[in-house]
DNA sequence: CTGTTAGCGCTTTCAA
DNA sequence: TTGAAAGCGCTAACAG
């Protein structure tokens, strides 16, 4: 039983403590670990059946010490608690564990200082790093990247390993699903302004509007949450936009919601499309959006890290993941003028 | 510049490294670290320059095997993924980090078994272990108590340290609020079965409708996501409840959408409730929840674990952080029978 | 105030 | 097939 304030009252055995109860050298009891194929048969399985009864476990830090392996890689994102994220975090967390490595986890705060800390304090201890949407310039990154290996997403840095999750195709689709709805005049409610999601969404808003022939007002959420997206409804009524875009789906709900204050109806008189699908078909109304494959960019990461850790990988490494349109509630015809 | 295939170049610099460039010895560049009383200030000055310089960082792990401290904690949740969770882990991670600790981040699925490994395996290389929403049983827990110190949150087992978000005076709230709008019967949708969260919640329901004179029938949102609370709807209606307190508010989300499949409109003829208030404010109808300070359990847990391991602690620890109803759009006066 | 010497738990040559 | 010894990077007595 634990003490009553929590303290711990049992030692966690070690390999000499193996090797005196056995009467063997502490290699023959490492080797049972590392290297089986190199012991008699009966003395790895001698070894491995007192280990198991006294509950041990190979002290990763101290093999780390010794092998320059930690078993550890570090993920750093902007913000835990952006919806983006979690599932994106689970998946890495739960593909490194199949591959036997830990995940130390970071939230930069969207503060590049903050994430350069975290990164620099972290190196010594992983043996390598995923940096979900880095605000980072391009060589910090690469300095970053000289010490140990590094893995961005969303984030394209040519020469260094990156998992897109791309909104491109999405984006033409939400386009062409407006202007068949007979849209004419779209607004597009932006996001953080040095994001690269941010930037590859205006390219690809930009370029789809001018092949439908249609109108294109560009707005910013400030901050990019519910309470920034919120705040741009009135310019966008202003503009006479029948459709909005939004940067992602919390900003997409913020619209929502100041359209609903000022009476205006969706998607009767205004239409909404979000981004990233991460709780859009939880809540209520449901979302159209544009579904980004987020939860495999973190599984994809720590797999080409963990490639790269073990030299396994070669070459530029770009994954670009497609993203499409997933129609719901919030998009309608377009109101007649 | 990195190499193209992301691995690196430059080595992580050592405290050996500083020594020799310096001409002193490697404890005096610990010492500076560690003990800068203990030299004469140019002398820390001096060190901690080139240590700047070269990009020098403390190599945690090859501290921890000297000092036993590991400067790392597990957070082990039953699923990133669940919105109560994130605030709660972002919480954590930038508590410990302001007392210089990293997090190690585990997903149990909600698994006790899986749960039981990641504790396992985390255990020989952190200083102790913070366990959310913990599916393990007393004898269990206590076992792993006995190795490194460990928190539980939301997890009342006596004799080990445990933060927990209160619902209760949060559905007092609620429940009186509802029996002031005139609503007489009450539906609670539970979540998942083990739970202590839905215990303490069924408990205080079940406490505060006697209270109120009020009916109560209880459902079971199987499982306790969107869908799972989508598919008690049916049930709901049948009961001739007027109003639902939903285990959190996915769950209430589900409702929200189950109810409007069926054409019954909220708040006019069914209130709901949820809890948590992790999302509430961030979609659209704003829904009327139940605040639990969750984001402050992370940190309360990781501070208490934190005080712990340094020794600092005293006594049987059990912080119970207490809730409050927030009312927004979702809940309304009681439709005429 | 600073250098010397062990040693944390493990892996890994090198010998035996 | 196994043991002895060195060393990973750091801290912590103990001297000086």
């Amino acid at each position: 039983m634990a003490s009553p304030d929590g303290s711990p009252t049992a030692a966690v055995p070690t390999i000499s403590v193996i090797a005196k109860e056995l009467g063997v050298s502490r290699s023959t009891v490492s080797r049972a670990f590392t290297r089986p194929d190199l012991l008699k048969p009966e003395t790895v399985e001698k070894v491995l059946a007192k280990a198991q009864t006294l509950g041990y476990v190979p002290n990763k830090v101290a093999r780390a010490l010794s092998t320059g392996q930690n078993g550890v890689i570090a993920l750093i994102v902007p913000d835990i608690a952006n919806p983006f994220f979690p599932p994106l975090i689970r998946a890495a967390q739960v593909d490194a564990d199949r591959q036997d490595f830990c995940v130390l986890l970071g939230d930069s705060a969207e503060n590049p200082a903050q994430e350069s800390r975290l990164i620099t304090r972290f190196t010594p201890q992983v043996d390598g790093l995923v940096l979900a949407a880095s605000r980072l310039d391009d060589a910090a990154l690469a300095e970053h990247a000289r010490r140990r290996p590094v893995v961005l997403i969303n984030r394209d840095v040519p020469g260094m390993p990156r998992v897109l999750t791309d909104s491109h195709t999405g984006f033409m689709q939400a386009i062409a699903h407006l202007a068949e709805l007979g849209h004419e005049h779209l607004a597009y409610v932006g996001g953080p302004p040095g994001a690269w999601s941010d930037h590859q969404r205006r390219r690809g808003i930009a370029a789809a509007r001018t092949d439908h022939g249609m109108t294109l007002t560009t707005f910013q959420a400030e901050p990019a949450t519910y309470d920034g997206g919120k705040a741009t409804v009135e310019a966008i009524l202003a503009s006479g936009a029948t459709a909005v875009l939004a940067y992602d789906d919390v900003v997409a709900h913020g619209v929502l919601a100041g359209l609903t204050e000022h009476g205006v109806r969706v998607p009767e008189d205004m239409s909404v499309v979000g981004c990233d699908d991460v709780f859009a078909a939880t809540t209520y109304p449901p979302l159209t959006t544009i579904s980004l494959r987020c939860a495999e960019a973190g599984e994809i990461a720590v797999s080409v890290l963990l490639d790269l850790v073990a030299g396994r990988s070669v070459g530029d490494v770009r994954h670009s993941l497609d993203s499409h349109l997933i129609v719901r509630a919030t998009t309608g015809p377009a109101p007649r003028a």
